[in-house]
DNA sequence: CTTACTTTGTGAATGATTTCACAAAGTACC
DNA sequence: GGTACTTTGTGAAATCATTCACAAAGTAAG
């Protein structure tokens, strides 16, 4: 049973800048699933069950997916193997993406040493500090830790895709100019401040401390339930 | 100069609920900003400025304090002291928010040691672990490391406003069980794995990988002007 | 006190995203 | 092979968020 399907227009001309943010982001929620599903031995999923299981709508999964090219089997569902082959490919986590990290201090090694920040069809090339044996103590890791004076040299002609910035604030956009300077492309900022950067340079940022604080505002919400008003 | 606005609406009587997530996350940005901007002395700002640095839209700004009150001067711009001690009465990051942590591996004690993850108004606790002394090597910290048997012994009675989870992904689901039977309303899943709680519990998560993946996408579109079709 | 200027606060317009709902397509079983 | 059932893919509708644009309100300076 479970024939593979026949019919998948694979890789249909949409122009990538098209494509929302967010329907990105949940392709890469799609693949961590189907990734857990396939080592479960599970072959097949509906758009229901991995809606179900990310907290979604299951039409919004299936119009997420829908953007790409038409991967599932109408009255079974999706495979699960061929549907994270698909979605890996869109992603283009099935070849090796090439990062750096610069700032190896506290969250910076937390980051090299954390299984499940680098997934799988990312490496890790090196890391750069201002204080390269103290960072490389820090990270219990085999990633080199250079000079962050070398920063140049080191990734020149080294094809980095990602830059990986975990420096002081007060250093970030300088970091980041070298960077871009080095023809990267593209940045993961884990510094709380906005960078400036040429237009061809994506930036994402991650924020540690947002959530945090953002969760306050509703803790107090609930845990009065009558307010007074002072 | 300078005189304090007379005019606030504080406190508008909205209910929280209605508030957008979003508009909470901006406002934990521009507490931020505004907190360096207290720094450098600066007195006033408008909200084109405080747009601009955040790369976001004037109006937006105006909108999103306009949900809690009048807290501008027309022809002048927002006091800067003024406009965060409100913004930071909205968020109650002006109360002592306690916080634990659950998992002090990697990514927990990075949290733990990472000036920037907890922000003024927020107390750290404690640390639970299943190897206290390990995780207690690990995290340079004065924060105290329990074992995570005696989790609930623990925190009872101390008035936990939120938990932090970073433990492993299988033991998740159970962890925030246990949180939760301690009454703890808010936590923040550091964990990429989605968790089933009371509708009373606010759940956030912070993906470390996700946007790290979604760059993926967007490198691959830049590296070359040409796509050949297969 | 009056005038010219700036910037807020906000309804209306636009744009984006999510959900609904259903025809079309394929499965599974007899 | 045929029939009943399931689930996809997708326009249309609904919801949510952002931006525009301007009247109202306050500043600043003579």
């Amino acid at each position: 049973m479970a024939k593979r399907p026949a019919k998948q227009t694979p890789q249909q001309p949409i122009d990538p800048d098209r494509i929302p943010r967010a329907v990105i982001k949940r392709l890469s929620l799609y693949s961590r699933i189907l990734q857990s599903f396939e080592f479960q031995g599970i072959e097949k999923i509906s758009s229901a069950e991995l809606a179900r299981r990310l907290g979604l709508n299951s039409a919004q999964v299936r119009k997420d997916l829908a953007c790409f090219g038409q991967f599932g089997v109408p009255g079974f569902g999706y495979h699960v193997n061929d549907l994270r082959r698909q979605v890996r490919s869109i992603l283009k986590t099935d070849r090796e993406m090439r990062v750096i990290l610069v700032g190896v201090g506290n969250l910076g090694s937390a980051l090299m040493s954390y299984r499940g920040f680098l997934k799988q069809g990312f490496t890790m090339l090196f890391g750069f500090d201002v204080n390269p044996r103290a960072a490389g103590d820090r990270a219990r890791s085999k990633v080199p830790i250079y000079d962050i004076r070398d920063l140049e040299s080191k990734i020149s002609g080294q094809g980095v895709d990602i830059a990986v910035l975990a420096v002081p604030t007060d250093v970030v956009q300088e970091v980041a100019n070298r960077i871009v300077k080095c023809g990267v492309n593209a940045i993961l900022n884990f510094v709380p401040m906005r960078i400036e950067v040429p237009a061809r340079v994506q930036v994402r940022y991650v924020d540690l401390s947002l959530e945090l604080e953002s969760l306050a505002y509703y803790v107090q919400g609930r845990e009065k339930e009558g307010e007074k008003s002072d």
